[in-house]
DNA sequence: CTAAATGATATCATCTTAGTATCATTTAGA
DNA sequence: TCTAAATGATACTAAGATGATATCATTTAG
C-alpha cells in the first residue's frame, strides 16, 4: 500500500528544505545534493510544483526555484493531490454501474467516511508546519 | 490509490455470498456466477483462504469451499491482511536508517497515528455484518 | 473408472513507478 | 557576443505490481 508516492515523498523534502531558506532561491543541485535526493528526478517534481503554481521558477544563471505561496499555506494534502491525485480511499470496482451486492457498497460507504476523517487530519499540516 | 485491492474486493464479495449460504458448501463455480467474478481467479483467492485457515475446501465431486471461522469472527481488516500484507499507510523510504529529515518524521508520526484509527474503525467490520 | 472438484504453479499482458537521458530555452556575466 | 548554468519539456527504459489465464496433479463420489 502505497498512500505517500516517492513523489510527493521527495517534493515534501524538498519543500520543508526549502521552507528553510526564508525566500532565497534554490537550484535543484542545492536540493538535491542536501536533501540526498535523486537530481534529475527532483528537477521534473519541482518543474510540476511550478506548473501548479506552488514555486516561482527561474531559468538560467542565478536561476533556480523559490515559493510562490507561502509555506504556510501549502497542505500535504495539496502536494499529494498534485502528485497522486484525489485521495480516495474508496476506489469501487464497478464505479458507474449498480453494485449487486449491498454488503460491499455498505463497507465503501464506510471507508468513505474513514477516508474523510484522513483527509481532514492531513488538511491541518502545511509545509510550514512540517519544517518548524 | 489503491486501499483494498481486487483480490481483497473479490474475496470480501465471495464471503459475504458464503456467509448467506448458512454453512452450505459452494463450489467456485457457484459463487463465481452468481457473483459475477472470474472465476479461475477466484479459485485462487479460495484457495488462500483455504491456505490461511478461514475456509475449509474439499476436494472431488461434492467438493467446495465453507467457512472455517465464523463469519462473525473474520475482520475486514483479516482479508486485507492476507491480500495486502500488513495494512500500513506509513510506507517511509528510509526504513532503517535514520532520517535526515525531521520535518518528514513528524509528518510520518502523523499518518501512523492516522493509520491506527483507520484499521481501528476496519476492525469493527466483520463478514457477518456485511451480510447482515 | 470417470467426471467434477480443489491444489499448485507457470505464464502472460498491462499498468504503474522510479529513474535516466536529451535537447531546447533562458539568463547573467566575462 | 559567447558561454556556462540553470530550468522547460519530453522521450525513454527497467523493474515490479496487478489482474487474469492456463495447465497438470490430486482427490472424491458414485
Amino acid at each position: 500500500m502505497r498512500f505517500v508516492t516517492r513523489d510527493t515523498d521527495y517534493a515534501l523534502r524538498a519543500l520543508i528544505y526549502m521552507a528553510k531558506l526564508k525566500g532565497r532561491t534554490a537550484t535543484v543541485d542545492e536540493i538535491a545534493s542536501k536533501g540526498k535526493l535523486p537530481k534529475v528526478f527532483l528537477r521534473r517534481i519541482l518543474q510540476k510544483l511550478a506548473g501548479e503554481k506552488m514555486l516561482s521558477s527561474r531559468k538560467g544563471k542565478t536561476g533556480g526555484f523559490t515559493f510562490l505561496l507561502k509555506p504556510g499555506d501549502i497542505k500535504v494534502t495539496d502536494i499529494m493531490r498534485v502528485f497522486q491525485g484525489d485521495i480516495d480511499l474508496t476506489n469501487c470496482l464497478l464505479k458507474g454501474k449498480a453494485c449487486p451486492n449491498k454488503g460491499v457498497c455498505s463497507l465503501r460507504k464506510k471507508i468513505k467516511s474513514i477516508n474523510s476523517t484522513v483527509i481532514k487530519e492531513l488538511d491541518k499540516i502545511t509545509i510550514k508546519s512540517l519544517a518548524g
